[in-house]
RNA sequence: GCGAGAGUGGCGGAAUUGGCAGACGCACUGGACUUAGGAUCCAGCCCGCAAUGCGGAUAGGGGUUCAAGUCCCCUCUCUCGCACCA
């Protein structure tokens, strides 16, 4: 008998595929396309479990697909730009493209040899002219309709970095890859993508995406930010400006006793200009930018502000009330300033009591009083309007329509809408990225590069200096160009693109990746898009989904694809874990320095600590490399699946994978031992004259298609998908190795037995089932292979087991013809002698009755 | 603080519509085979007890129901997201 070697049988198949072009992908309008597709990697050095595991789950998915007749397009590739890139080549002394390359070259073998199904032939790599030429392209068309545009302003920074960081890339107040770096404002010219011109339909698409998680909808829901309220005008007192304020809370606008603007407000210096306290108010300003927005706005961190010397008006009241500014007042947020009611909002509250500043109450709960002077918080609930003239007496609910109204009869203000979601700022300091394609002119002012003298190439042979400024900035060769405009001698911009721009259109390019005259060719697009299937990881929630979804927008609008949401479904599969292991004296630990619990330096208790996320600092990591070798892809591939299912978290287990290496062993041996008998048997023809332990077999067949088919379909639970086959496999297993010789008949059920079960595990574990399927004598490719579908009719059964329960208590079963009615169910339990027992001479309340299940006994 | 999700044996996890709690796997225990076993096969494996039976058990408490892991209310714990957003 031939043992089970992975490697070779693995080697073996790969090539196979590769050489007959198995996962192709063509247009075929005559067959139903589906697009499934995992985020694609960033080449970081070589591949982890997190993508193992992501990818595994979507190459079952896609060979299941194919399987059932889809027209499936499954590609990969890499997101090749990004700051590790120039780290690494400043650390080892190599050149980004070099180092990049050597992954991805590394990285697509590992892919590969783990069997996953892509067409490999559309591979693409964010990082090469003919992938960044279109998107400086849809830039181009972008910065002529006013979708991309230039500003001052302040930005956060990350120092280690050196480069500006969206709001979305600021986690706690550091940066998201230097998690002790703090984020530091900087005031900056910076390029923005106008997210804001989709909001509302980013907003409301939430509600039109049925096949994405809720929880990530919440998340996006949650940063868009929609807020209902109003604008209202307050007139600065002998200064010819009018501070508008955004509030939703215009019900309080009586309550209104104080003003405050964010520090960095514009308006605060041009008011304060040549006053008193202009030199106090500059000096704050200082001091509140230095800190960053986290520590800042922290809830930890105390009020604070200054007055300005200005007064404005309430225009309510007509109160002349004072205007601070203070360190809690967010510039990006509405307008920039807010009126403070210290009475009816905590904050203002906090602040009025520092500052000694009036209290009036506006809103009285309905059954209770609150006076001023004894507030020892500000009262957030419902009630009644008081001390505001017209409107005492009415629901404060209902006042928040009326004052809303009220104000827009008198001019005061107006109703709005306000969002948190800001434009996009894509502006990076980096070498390793896209190139912005624009020119700087002295004359001419922002000059945007002709289409024809697309791309701006990013030059690679060039010095990078450790640290500072991006090396661009001193690559006269690159910057020094003349304007397309006027041929004068300009300066070509030199920051290049967040790399979160290429990853949000790469899925319209897998459609046509070598398509050369233009970012896509439309037809393919069109028949392609958008993704049916899209599985990754649970941190893009927000991010690059939401990104994605914008410059979907743009690319629809700007003609391109006729699709609102480039993702039908959505499924993001939860993180890989594993314990981590700590030595007091040398930290984190790796498992091999760890011998019998001690450190292997010092000898000491290792403490085993709870499982978390594999990573690099906590030294919890495994390399699937390793475990390729040992085990073979398919036994990887098989733990994956097997251990959770996949939105839940993956909890590593070294034995456990042992148990997937064992099975499939078996699975091996038992189809290697007995080839000959199943091959030279007949398919069983004639269900209906069986013995009753084979038509049970054939039962437990078409149950395994039918669960299986629906745990993949239906629910991506491939944990039970696989233990369904597994309890198929022990059926075969026990019937094979039981004393009795196996006859004609045993041997016809077990072929279709042991068939199905191969054509079953065929997209959990491509490999083995490819190889014990040419075992068994087909000379075709299961990639050729049709899913297999149930037959109801051989789930019927004859008799079923009735459960009887007296009061809700098992107490016996019966075994009992199936389709039996109410009343034979109910006579047939309380004919059971065991049941009788249990009854005695006592009363029969009720009966109830499961058809072909369970008979419950009430007495 | 706000929002969402979760809590089931020693462990990962099943139980899809309210109907036998613990599928499948791991670990463990015993046995067979064996020079050997970290291979393989067979058996056992939630807890308690007066043990062929009975009782208890799905974080804890209460409720609805003939019947609750599943539905409702309260409490606790954990995870994730947001967090002075006016």
């Amino acid at each position: 008998m031939k043992k089970y070697n992975p490697h070779m049988i693995e080697s073996r198949w790969q090539t196979y595929w590769d050489k007959n072009d198995c996962f192709k992908a063509t247009e075929d309008k005559n067959k139903e396309k589906y697009y499934l597709l995992e985020m694609y990697p960033y080449p970081s050095g070589k591949i982890h479990m997190g993508h193992v595991r992501n990818y595994a789950i979507g190459d079952v998915v896609a060979r299941y697909k194919r399987m059932k007749g889809f027209n499936v397009l499954h590609p990969m590739g890499w997101d090749a730009f990004g700051m590790p890139a120039e780290n690494a080549a400043i650390e080892n002394n190599t050149h980004p493209a070099t180092w990049t390359y050597d992954n991805i070259d590394y990285m697509r073998s590992q892919l590969k040899s783990m069997g996953f199904s892509y067409d490999w032939g559309r591979e693409l790599a964010t990082c090469k002219e003919d992938y960044y030429k279109w998107e400086q392209l849809v830039f181009l068309k972008m910065f002529e309709r006013g979708l991309a545009y230039r500003k001052k302003t302040f930005v956060n920074w990350c120092d280690k970095c050196q480069t500006v960081l969206a709001n979305e890339q600021v986690v706690d107040g550091c940066c998201w890859r230097h998690t002790d770096q703090k984020v530091e404002l900087k005031e900056m010219d910076s390029w923005f993508l106008k997210t804001t011109e989709y909001t509302k339909e980013l907003l409301d698409y939430c509600d039109n995406l049925p096949g994405w998680p809720d929880k990530v909808l919440t998340m996006q829901k949650n940063w868009i930010g929609k807020s209902q309220g109003a604008i209202i005008k307050f007139p600065v007192i002998d200064y010819d400006y009018t501070v508008e304020v955004f509030t939703t809370r215009q019900d309080t606008l009586f309550g209104a006793t104080f003003l405050c603007f964010a520090p960095e407000h514009p308006m605060v210096k041009k008011m304060t200009r040549g006053t008193d306290q202009q030199d106090k108010v500059d000096a704050f300003i200082e001091k509140t930018l230095k800190i960053d927005t986290f520590m800042r706005t922290a809830d930890f961190t105390a009020k604070e502000g200054l007055f300005t010397g200005r007064y404005c008006l309430n225009p309510v009241t007509n109160e002349k009330i004072p205007i601070y500014i203070a360190n809690f007042v967010l510039y990006e947020y509405g307008t920039g300033a807010i009126m403070a009611v210290p009475t009816h909002d905590q904050r203002d509250f906090e602040f009025a009591k520092k500052y000694d500043l009036p209290l009036r109450l506006v809103i009285k709960p309905e059954d209770s009083e609150i006076v001023e002077d004894q507030m020892e918080e500000a009262y957030v609930g419902e009630g009644i309007l008081v001390n505001s003239d017209q409107f005492n007496g009415i629901k404060n609910r209902d006042a928040l329509e009326k004052i809303g109204d009220y104000l827009e009869d008198k001019g005061m203000g107006y109703r709005t809408t306000n969002y948190r979601l800001k434009d996009w700022g894509i502006s990076r300091q980096r070498y390793w990225g896209a190139p912005i394609p624009v020119v700087y002119c002295e004359r001419c002012g922002v000059v945007p590069v002709p289409e024809d003298q697309l791309p701006v190439v990013l030059p690679l042979d060039l010095d990078l200096k450790e640290g500072g400024k991006s090396p661009l900035s001193y690559e006269a060769s690159f910057y020094e160009t003349p304007c397309p405009k006027c041929g004068q001698k300009a300066r070509r911009e030199t920051d290049t693109m967040d790399t979160f721009v290429e990853s949000s259109w790469y899925f319209d390019r897998f459609t046509s990746p070598r398509y050369d005259s233009g970012p896509f060719d439309k037809e393919k697009v069109l028949y392609w898009m958008p993704v049916d299937q899209y599985i990754g990881g649970i941190e893009h929630a927000i991010l690059h989904l939401l990104y994605s979804r914008f410059y979907t927008r743009v690319l629809r609008d700007l003609g391109y694809l006729e699709i609102d949401e480039p993702f039908t479904n959505l499924l993001t599969q939860g993180m890989v874990c594993k314990e981590t292991l700590k030595c007091e004296k040398h930290g984190y630990l790796f498992p091999e320095q760890v011998k019998d619990g001690k450190c292997i330096y010092c000898g000491a208790e290792v403490e085993v600590g709870p499982s978390i996320k594999m990573s690099k600092s906590t030294k919890n990591v495994l390399d699937p490399q390793k475990l390729i070798e040992k085990y073979g892809a398919d036994t990887v591939r098989m733990f994956c699946l097997f251990a959770s299912p996949p939105e839940r978290d993956l909890e590593w287990n070294d034995e456990g994978v042992e148990g997937s290496w064992r099975f499939l062993n078996r699975v091996w041996r038992i189809v290697t031992e007995n080839s000959d008998n199943i091959k030279n048997s007949n398919r069983c023809e004639n269900f209906s004259s069986l013995p009753p332990y084979l038509k049970d077999m054939y039962r437990k067949i078409h149950l395994t298609i039918k669960k299986v088919t629906e745990d993949i379909e239906e629910r991506f639970h491939f944990n039970t998908a696989i233990s369904a086959i597994m309890e198929l496999f022990n059926k075969i297993s026990q019937l094979i190795n039981s004393e009795k010789e196996l006859n004609e008949s045993d041997w016809s059920v077990v072929k279709e037995a042991v068939e199905n079960m191969i054509v079953l595990l065929n997209p959990v574990v491509p490999h083995i089932s490819e190889e014990l399927w040419r075992e068994l004598g087909y000379k075709s490719s299961l990639v050729e292979f049709s899913w297999p579908q149930h037959r109801e009719e051989f789930l019927e059964k004859e008799t079923c087991v009735i459960v009887i329960q007296v009061n809700g208590k098992v107490r016996s079963r019966m075994d009992a013809p199936v389709s039996l009615n109410k009343t034979e169910m109910e006579n047939m339990a309380l004919s059971d002698e065991r049941t009788r027992k249990f009854i005695e001479e006592k009363a029969i309340k009720k009966v109830i009755v499961v058809p072909d299940k369970l008979v419950n006994i009430v007495i």
